[in-house]
DNA sequence: CAATGTGAACCTATTCACAGCG
DNA sequence: CGCTGTGAATAGGTTCACATTG
């Protein structure tokens, strides 16, 4: 692997775009609520708000699918729902192995939604032999042992890591030896994987950086705007002369605070730029 | 809500791109390796790799919060992280909620990578008053009833909701209403929130159906292989049990075509936990 | 001369707006 | 007439390739 492929092929997707695919799992929500309370038709309108989407992308994205819909009327909840599960591959039974039992894991075998959807949890892996044979949600908890053996008799070729970082790696060649294709990864880690694995990432802490990056615009933006509700004393704590809403970079020499706030190695008093 | 308004401003990010910030992230996770490690420089290329990107994203990527390498050398990694930190607001302290402590809400209490980057778990709240006072992860469960208070009090602005699917929307607007304007949204329900109000949602379910839609792609592509350690299921192709009271939509279209279009296998579990 | 920084080309995705159909 | 389905227009993101610079 030259240089790290994470990704997938994207064009192998016969036709499908990848945005409208990761969208579908949504819609099927909305239709399944709908199907549940007998609703026989939507419209792109009512379907789109209920998945939090505008109907001219929903109607593009079904278009990828094939014409289900009916002019003047909208779509057939039942029918869109049997479509799109069928699409998503949903229609099948998936074995879905879960590595490291910790808390993370122990929620998600928890989870509901999990089994719900074709998925079904074929084992529970962890490296801590305390934790072998003791049932998690139902579930007895396997050794890291028996991890080949258990992807290969189940057939299983979803795995979910919830490792620690440190693991993540090693256990996903493990997995990917042993034959799983695609896995979901709850370790704060960049896997690196041969050409033919998908990936997918969650990662708690990148979409809390995200959240802070738009909260601290929102900060610097209107001034005081938002105190209104929110008396904000803990907020301004910056240690750095904070540019506010810094339409430049002028980064003030910040050394003070890039040292205070990483820890061990400390202050090295960066290369200065202009 | 004309268009479900889920979005964000967008925009708003003075010049940086929405992709970019979403990946400041994984280099400053990076970078903060190669710091305890005292590594002084890294080339665009090498924190590509450990990024898991390819270099000229990353220097694109760059290229939007200024000039911050050498020329001939690459970039100075102290320097780096802390320009990173300072764009992505982890300078500061935010304090977050936690709403919902079941499983997945004590593991995301209990998360490491929570408390590391700036963000401090202020209060973790639940509605079952059998929790109250239990400490999880060392901090006390609150009530929801004190919802209001702790979120004025501790100056939240970043909410993360683990509650099931149908609390989440009433727990939403609570948080907002108590001046919270950025939330992390585990429960599996499109939230709607006003204006000025970013939403971020991880849904393993949703992770996997698109893993699963690709993985069934790869299985279809080589041959029909997989089915060797599948037991066929239950085979029942049309669910349409068609509520049909009113418009009966013709049922040629909906079952017919449902059945007879490709069915290796159907039986569509289709069950929301709602 | 190695590696950044960036214009330009390319590709993907979203939105518009309306023709076409039930 | 209402609503789908889609070409065309636009916006956003990625990759290329190279001039520039320490």
């Amino acid at each position: 692997m030259a240089t790290g492929r994470t990704h997938r092929p994207a064009t192998r997707s016969r036709g499908i775009p990848e945005a409208t695919v990761a969208r579908l799992p949504l819609y099927l929500r909305a239709l399944t609520a709908l199907s549940e309370r007998s609703v026989p038709t939507v419209s792109s309108e009512e379907l789109a708000t209920a998945a939090g989407v505008n109907s001219a992308k929903l109607r593009k994205d079904f278009s990828y699918l094939g014409s289900y819909g009916t002019r003047g009327v909208g779509y057939d909840v039942e029918y869109l729902v049997y479509q799109i599960s069928r699409e998503l591959g949903l229609t099948q039974d998936w074995p879905v192995v879960i590595v490291g039992i910790g808390n993370l894991g122990a929620a998600l075998a928890n989870y509901g939604g999990f089994a719900s959807r074709g998925f079904r949890v074929a084992a529970l892996i962890d490296a801590d032999p305390a934790m072998a044979g003791k049932p998690v949600a139902g579930i007895p908890v396997q050794h890291t042992d028996e991890l080949e053996k258990i992807i290969t008799d189940n057939g299983v070729s979803i795995g979910v890591i919830a490792t620690p970082a440190g693991a993540a790696q090693q256990v996903c060649e493990r997995l990917v030896a042993a034959g799983v294709t695609s896995i979901l990864n709850f370790a704060p880690t960049v896997l690196s994987v041969p050409d033919g694995v998908d990936v997918r990432k969650v990662d708690l802490s990148i979409e809390l950086q995200i959240l802070a990056f738009h909260e601290q615009r929102k900060a610097g933006e209107g001034a005081a705007a938002e105190a209104a509700l929110s008396p904000a004393p803990a907020v301004v704590t910056a240690p750095v002369p904070d540019a506010g809403p810094g339409t430049d970079p002028e980064a003030g020499t910040g050394t003070g605070a890039a040292a205070s706030r990483k820890g061990p190695d400390g202050d090295v008093p960066a290369v200065m730029p202009a």
